[in-house]
DNA sequence: GCCTGTATCTTTACATTGTCAAGATAGGCT
DNA sequence: AGCCTATCTTGACAATGTAAAGATACAGGC
């Protein structure tokens, strides 16, 4: 995402403020009451403006979903950089990485995955997200690098994959608020409880 | 206009038409792209009427989303019917259930699960997804007729809940479909590998 | 039987939305 | 300099949710 210095126009990198005033709206007011004009209103412009840069409101929120993968894989890579460099430590950090990005963003996970707003086969979309995925699945196949059988693999692999996104469903939703009584937890023990979730699927030993 | 002998106006029991035309604008456009007005048409009467039942839109789809919760327990259900009366495969059946409803109502589901557009505390919405809750944390309680330690019996809870509720979330919005071969499976061969992603999570014999 | 009242439904109106088309602006290029 | 093209603004349009006012039809009292 880095920008070049050179300013195109008198307005500044309007893109990028563009993407910025989406994500603002979309913190504010949630995916189901985003608004295009109010966008375009937040980054000072005329309500069409957007529409030069990004064809319509699909293609910015393409564009924002895209941004969004990039880091929700920067988020897990945070993780893991804080996490011990043990297989196992480090595929919960991935789970942890994918939590604290829906909580920090939930609007915005929501677009990236449960939205049919963004077109999934822009570029830019198609492409982080295939490498999201990926970095899951390499988390995984690093978890049992004696594993042969393709179907455990998928198994194993959508187990994972399922049991983090979806806590990360419930948690973002406010359905995991009561059981597991996240309003009264430190950080500390919310991800003791989050690890124990994820390597409830998984009988390596952590 | 022939009336019919005794429904309580000329109109018939709106109320009942509206929720029936509400799912199926649904069913053929998705939440996001839901009408209110689309939704009177559909019924064959004015955009206004719907307010007069239910509030507003709010209220439409919290009346909608109420429905789908009886019908979500309902496929649960019907599973749990079919199955071997065990404790395993009583409560594989509730996943498989959860599946099935799904899979057959996406855009309900993501009503339900997903959107801020119903209100959460609208009697009927509260009551009918608590009774859902209640029955996936009885099923799992099921499996573990021993466990005493509550901070277990909540984490088998989250796991279980988090595992089905992703896993449902990841075929509907079609990101499933590839890794599991969905489209080359049959029937029971899909039931196979949900029935392996969902006991994965426990350790139970099966 | 008739009249009033009330619940039901329609019509009208309004602000907001996304998108398109036409006009205005300004920097780049020959 | 003068055209050109990308950029941005303005204006317009259809669709949407909601509120208010008008119309309709049944219920109940006299």
């Amino acid at each position: 995402m880095a920008m070049t210095a050179k300013q195109p126009y008198h307005k500044g990198d309007l893109p990028a403020l563009l993407l910025k005033a989406a994500e603002e709206e979309l913190s504010e007011n949630g995916l189901e009451r985003f608004s295009l004009r109010a966008t375009a209103k937040r980054a000072h412009v005329s309500h069409a403006a957007p529409a030069h840069h990004f064809k319509d409101m699909t293609g910015l929120l393409s564009a924002l979903g895209a941004d969004g993968y990039r880091r929700l894989i920067a988020a897990q890579e945070k993780r893991q950089a804080q996490a011990a460099p043990d297989r196992v430590s480090q595929f919960v950090a991935l789970g942890l990485g994918y939590v604290d990005f829906a909580e920090a963003h939930p609007a915005l996970f929501q677009l990236m995955f449960a939205s049919e707003k963004p077109d999934r086969s822009h570029p830019d979309f198609a492409e982080t997200s295939l490498a999201a995925f990926a970095k899951l699945s390499d988390g995984v196949n690093a978890l049992y690098p004696d594993e042969t059988d393709q179907a455990r693999r998928t198994t194993l692999l959508m187990t994972s994959w399922s049991v983090v996104h979806g806590l990360a469903e419930l948690i973002i939703s406010g359905r995991a608020t009561a059981p597991m009584q996240l309003d009264t937890r430190t950080p500390a023990e919310r991800d003791a409880m989050i690890h124990a979730i994820l390597m409830r699927v998984h009988e390596v030993e952590g």
